[in-house]
DNA sequence: TTTTTTTATTTGTCTGACATTTAAAAGTCT
DNA sequence: AGACTTTTAAATGTCAGACAAATAAAAAAA
């Protein structure tokens, strides 16, 4: 397939990209059967360990899958949608915790992005979509929600408002935007009032959808946007940190 | 640190996941030592080979690096933007060819995330990025010019307008989004009179944006979604496929 | 023909060893 | 004492060979 230079180091990282190039170039199709890796480790000049500390890695990415027994081995993995979803809400979260990211920055990011998506759901959204918003909309008043399950619905809420565009590759995007954002909201304390403004403006969107409003839909983003800022501001100052 | 099942199956992948969670949820800290391999085999009571082929998991994915030598080691990465960058674009792209994802779908989450970044960056630009745009737009201009490198133009062109809003996760989220289409770019050939209108677009769009009119160059990337969708489907339905 | 058994192939894992790198400790010289 | 050199120990990187377990295909038996 390719070849390695004697570059003495990380010979298995050279190999994963060999493979990883052969795979992104078409050179290897979804489905086909890599050779085993008695035969890789042939190939490369390389022991068997090493071609497995390569094939790790790629499984690692989803990239192949692997199955014992006779007529196994590794194939070349279709990347599904879920797996995509995985690794990029894995790799949005520990950029944002390991960065010192502020607030304000991510915040910013995400509604950004919502409203990107807020005209095409509002062409676009079907019942479901509506149904599930409005189901999240009713949690979210429950009296006795912790601040977790709080947060964990308002994730599902605008999932729901994202999904309704009904692009998989938009939904795909956000999903790193939304759910890496937990959290940082998680941080914060919503008092029974800030839960009640929250709701009421969950409501207004979820109108504006329903009435196939996706400028509208856009303003109260916004407001949701302001309002979820003043209530990190207040929340920080209270704690001496800043947003 | 953790422990895992005596289920036979995939102990490298339960391991990695075991120190995956862990750095996720703060038990281990940015640039902590790791226990050396023996010791790690040692503590889930398997052999140094499955340890390492764990840690090559996560070697995979930035979350550690490893150091030789006397005081070496795997260390607990702080993920950069550039290596977050590198993974999203890669995902993206293997999102996009390996699920017959329609050209429409992935333009369509294109512009729309775009749209979302032009208020921004229109507010906020540099010079320096209305350089940066100017000058690609001049390239463009080229006669000369290769269809890749027109389109590796383009993404120069995109990436500078969603750098020029100054939201580092904006532009990491867009890095996928933008850069993950121009392998479906490169598949359309640019007529001398498309070029000319594309240009004039950019033009038109790096004008609103110095003129800090972000709902302008919303309009305008609009249009260069029309335009780009119209000539993809011209392109497509030349050749009997499917936009 | 159908069912069962065997067999071969391939991944998963283990053991043990050696090579290479690297920082710190030990030693040596001025 | 201080600066330089040498040694040493610890760690990853790599290799070789072996066995276990799973699995599909081939062979054998009913």
């Amino acid at each position: 397939m390719k070849i390695d230079p004697n570059d003495p180091a990380d010979l298995s990282a050279q190999i994963a990209t060999a493979i990883r190039d052969a795979i992104m170039d078409g050179t290897l199709i979804v489905d086909e059967r890599l050779p085993s890796e008695s035969e890789l480790a042939e190939q490369f000049s390389v022991s068997r360990p090493t071609v497995r500390e390569a094939l790790k890695r790629l499984a690692a990415q989803s990239l192949i899958r692997t199955q014992r027994g006779a007529s196994g081995g590794a194939f070349v993995n279709r990347l599904s949608y879920k797996d995509a979803y995985t690794q990029q809400i894995t790799t949005s979260t520990l950029l944002l915790s390991m960065n010192a990211v502020s607030f304000t920055t991510a915040c910013e990011a995400r509604y950004a992005m919502e409203r990107a998506c807020a005209p095409l759901s509002a062409a676009r959204r079907s019942a479901d979509h509506l149904a599930t918003m409005r189901a999240e909309i009713h949690r979210q008043s429950q009296p006795g929600l912790t601040d977790e399950a709080f947060c964990t619905s308002d994730v599902a809420f605008h999932r729901a408002l994202v999904d309704g565009a009904g692009n998989p590759i938009l939904s795909y995007q956000l999903a790193g935007a939304v759910e890496a954002m937990q959290p940082l909201m998680n941080i914060i304390t919503f008092t029974a009032r800030s839960r009640e403004t929250i709701v009421a403006l969950h409501e207004a969107i979820a109108d504006a959808v329903e009435a196939h409003d996706g400028l509208m839909a856009c303003d109260r983003l916004s407001a949701l946007e302001a309002e979820t800022l003043a209530l990190a501001r207040s929340v920080f100052t209270a704690r001496g940190k800043r947003a």
